[in-house]
DNA sequence: TGAGTCAAAA
């Protein structure tokens, strides 16, 4: 009893009130709740309006939202303090258009004016819609009366702007805030890990500690440590790890958490386990990050031995856990036992869980079972936008493609907004198929939806342009990025590597050292790579010792193989060979492979037959190396041999992969097969090749036969070869764009020596530059040379 | 006199 109540006992009128209001407050059900409400109306407080906005609160919390809207509409004239606490009652029920009628017809109708709780309620109200376009509203109604600068409506729309990925967005309001807390601070850096910006979260928490006047709080640490996690950045973890003991915050529990799941991502799940052991009452998140921990560094046991001890506790397993817990078979391609898991989920019902079925998808698709992902994509009920992208990167990984596409364009037809996830799996996609015209679309989506600071996004738009022919737009984007990680330079030098500009990725890499960034095993790759296919062969070896002796790489079957792809493209036959027998490793396919495709450039048989040998004994199913070797024979003259050849691929129903070209005109795909008379311009198309090839012939050109495939007269093989997809596509090409314009094409397979020589011929009597992708880089044709020098 | 933002696993 306080003092007042003692000696001066409240008016009769106040002390109902305070005994109805505390009545509300202890209510924990609704029947409680509707008690009280008669107990109000009994006594005449019905119309006691403080009374009845508690009461409407409360009905709020406990989900009762019709009742709540009941109530309210019973008033007969309700103030700004009630209009605030039913719009957050509809917010908060799922409601979010009756949220923003309710505010609008307060606006409209009403002679009440919106105070900052009535924005701040809006404004998160405007979340549950499908794009920004009502905060951005609700945002400069907010400005114009006077509250664009409140530090609670500033938080709320930094969170907001960066649920719906709009990076400027958020930080052109964090930026123009007059003074920032550590709240608004806090949503920015989680806001942005959320959307996976995690260089830019760590540098805004960077310079949140760099401001002495904000106090650092558990929230701003827990915050920016899956940022840290993401980035394996050790040194970062463990400063925040000190930071935290300086703060004294170091047991708590969001923390410690955050810490588990973040040494686990270093792999070090010792330390991980040495924090859980410092939890006291460890929750079901501190479980579900510890089994997740192990399960991601394979250590399956320990995960089956925490999730068993979970259930002991009487804890239940939620569907974290289980996400946590599926992974643990698909290191082993333990397809049953995901099954197995699936059924349990099934049972149990949480399958409809979005955090699951996303899970079960990215399973399934990590196992290659793209029908299983997809049955259980499409049998979710509530799709999150995670289910999406898993789905759809599910399928760029597959190499499917087309089915990732049209399930980004199904994806906006329900008006599910794109997230930079989404984003960098689409120009994924686009590299893949060569889609310019859709990259080129998703890169003004990029500009419009403000990703453009987010690194994953632009490295992918490199890749994406180095992939459609686009080098020069590639490197443009390249230098326009500030953060670069050691992916965005990889690209940038693959990129080169594909257009066959050797001394361009060798200058990349170079900067790329003076720069400071370490490079790892696929930086080595690229520049082996590039230095193949532009003949830099001292360059080449110079730079796979280095790796090897000053960078300390254990060089892999793929660095092997590119190093005798170095040698032998270059016609240093023997040099690769000694190269293999000096191999401190077993040769694998990969390396007999590249020998062999260097033998059939250079037309060397004996050296030939030794690879080819090695390669049906250790990879029998791979119809390229019975292709080649065909080749080989009929380079030879030995045809009896080359029919033997196919006749294994053809006894063992080994399909070879049927070559097509794909050409983009006026934003649309044509793809044609050998052969093709599909298309509805095939008159004009064969016309077109006639005439070419005539004139191609008084130019000098010799049809080259090497790659057909069959032991028929020279003349019937220029036949086959010369409707070539590749050579219908650009017939198609010439007819169908301006003249002078450049001609893109792609090719699945590597083009032919035949067609290659054929488009170099067309280059030069077209006076048309002729970009072509095969199956391993970029030719440009012009004037009659190709950038390869013929050298592929 | 009844109303408010950010935090750990997936």
């Amino acid at each position: 009893m306080n003092f007042r109540t003692a000696i001066a006992p409240l008016p009769a009128l106040e002390r109902n009130r305070n005994l109805f209001l505390s009545l509300i407050n202890e209510s924990t059900t609704l029947s409680h709740l509707a008690q009280a409400h008669a107990q109000i109306v009994v006594n005449g407080y019905k119309n006691d309006i403080s009374t009845v906005t508690r009461l409407t609160h409360k009905l709020c919390d406990l989900k009762a939202i019709n009742y709540a809207r009941d109530l309210f509409l019973s008033v007969p004239k309700p103030d700004l303090f009630l209009f605030n606490v039913v719009i957050k009652g509809y917010s908060n029920n799922n409601s979010p258009r009756s949220s923003i009628s309710l505010f609008t017809h307060l606006k409209k109708n009403t002679d009440l004016r919106p105070d900052n709780f009535t924005y701040f309620f809006a404004i998160s109200a405007s979340s549950g819609f499908p794009d920004e376009k009502v905060a951005t509203l609700l945002h400069s109604q907010a400005i114009v009366d006077g509250f664009g600068l409140d530090l609670f409506i500033g938080s709320a729309l930094v969170d907001l702007y960066l649920k719906f990925s709009k990076v400027e967005f958020a930080k052109k309001v964090f930026d123009e805030m007059p003074e920032r807390d550590t709240v608004l601070w806090n949503t920015m850096i989680s806001g942005l890990v959320k959307i996976c910006c995690f260089e830019d979260s760590v540098l805004v928490f960077k310079d949140m500690v760099a401001d002495a006047e904000i106090q650092l709080d558990s929230t701003s640490l827990a915050a920016v440590l899956p940022a840290a996690g993401e980035l394996q950045q050790l040194r970062l973890g463990m400063g925040i790890q000190s930071l935290a003991t300086k703060l004294g915050l170091h047991s708590h529990v969001h923390i410690l958490t955050g810490l588990i799941s973040f040494y686990s991502k270093c792999g070090d799940t010792e330390t991980a386990s040495l924090l859980f052991d410092q939890i006291d009452r460890p929750d079901l998140v501190s479980y579900n990050a510890m089994i997740s921990g192990y399960t991601c560094n394979n250590e399956t046991d320990s995960s089956l031995r925490l999730f068993k001890e979970l259930l002991a506790f009487g804890e239940r397993a939620n569907s974290s856990t289980i996400v946590g817990l599926i992974p643990v078979f698909f290191p082993f391609g333990h397809l049953d036992l995901t099954l197995c898991i699936h059924c349990f989920c099934v049972k149990s019902g949480v399958v409809s869980n979005p955090a699951i079925s996303t899970a079960l998808t990215t399973v399934y698709s990590r196992l290659n079972e793209i029908e299983l992902a997809r049955q259980v994509f499409d049998e979710s009920t509530e799709k999150s936008l995670a289910s999406w992208n898993a789905m759809i990167s599910g399928y760029t990984q597959n190499g499917l493609t087309d089915a990732a596409i049209l399930l980004f364009q199904n994806m906006q037809t329900f008006k599910v907004q794109p997230n930079p996830v989404t984003v960098t799996s689409i120009l994924s996609a686009c590299a893949q198929l060569g889609a310019l015209s859709l990259g080129n679309w998703v890169h003004d989506l990029v500009k419009r939806e403000g990703f453009h600071s987010n690194i994953y996004v632009m490295t992918a738009l490199i890749d994406m342009y180095a992939k459609c022919g686009s080098i020069v737009e590639a490197r443009r984007i390249f230098d326009s990025m500030q953060e670069k990680n050691v992916v965005t330079w990889n690209s940038m030098i693959c990129g080169y590597g594909l257009h066959g500009h050797g001394k361009e990725a060798l200058d990349l890499f170079t900067k790329m050292l003076q720069f400071g960034v370490s490079p790892s095993g696929v930086t080595f790759l690229s520049v082996l790579y590039a230095c193949s296919h532009a003949g830099l062969v001292t360059e080449g070896d110079r730079i796979f010792h280095s790796m090897v002796h000053d960078h300390g790489f254990e060089p892999l079957p793929e660095h092997y193989a590119c190093m005798v792809d170095i040698f032998g493209r270059a016609g240093k036959l023997e040099k690769a060979l000694e190269f293999i027998k000096r191999m401190p490793v077993e040769p694998g396919p990969a390396i007999w492979g590249a020998l062999l495709g260097a033998c059939m450039i250079h037309k060397e048989t004996r050296l030939a037959h030794l690879a080819s040998k090695r390669l049906f004994e250790l990879d029998p199913e791979n119809v390229g190396y019975y292709v080649l070797l065909s080749n080989i024979f009929s380079v030879d003259k030995n045809y009896p041999q080359a029919a033997s050849v196919r006749q294994v691929v053809r006894r063992r129903s080994l399909a070879k992969t049927p070559g097509c070209t794909l050409i983009e005109v006026g934003g649309l795909p044509h793809v044609f097969t050998s052969g093709d008379r599909s298309h509805p311009q095939t008159k004009a198309i064969y016309a077109k090749l006639e005439m070419l090839m005539g004139k191609m012939r008084e130019a000098g050109f010799q049809a080259e036969t090497v790659t057909a495939l069959h032991d028929v007269e020279d003349e019937e093989k220029e036949l086959m070869v010369k409707v070539h997809s590749e050579k219908l596509a650009i017939a198609f090409g010439l007819i169908s764009t301006e003249p002078g314009s450049e001609i893109r094409i792609i090719k699945n397979l590597r083009v032919c020596p035949d067609c290659h020589t054929a488009t170099k011929f067309i280059s030069k009597i077209s006076g048309r530059d002729i970009v072509v992708r095969d199956a391993n880089r970029f030719h440009h044709f012009k004037d009659g040379i190709c950038s390869c020098g013929d050298y592929w």
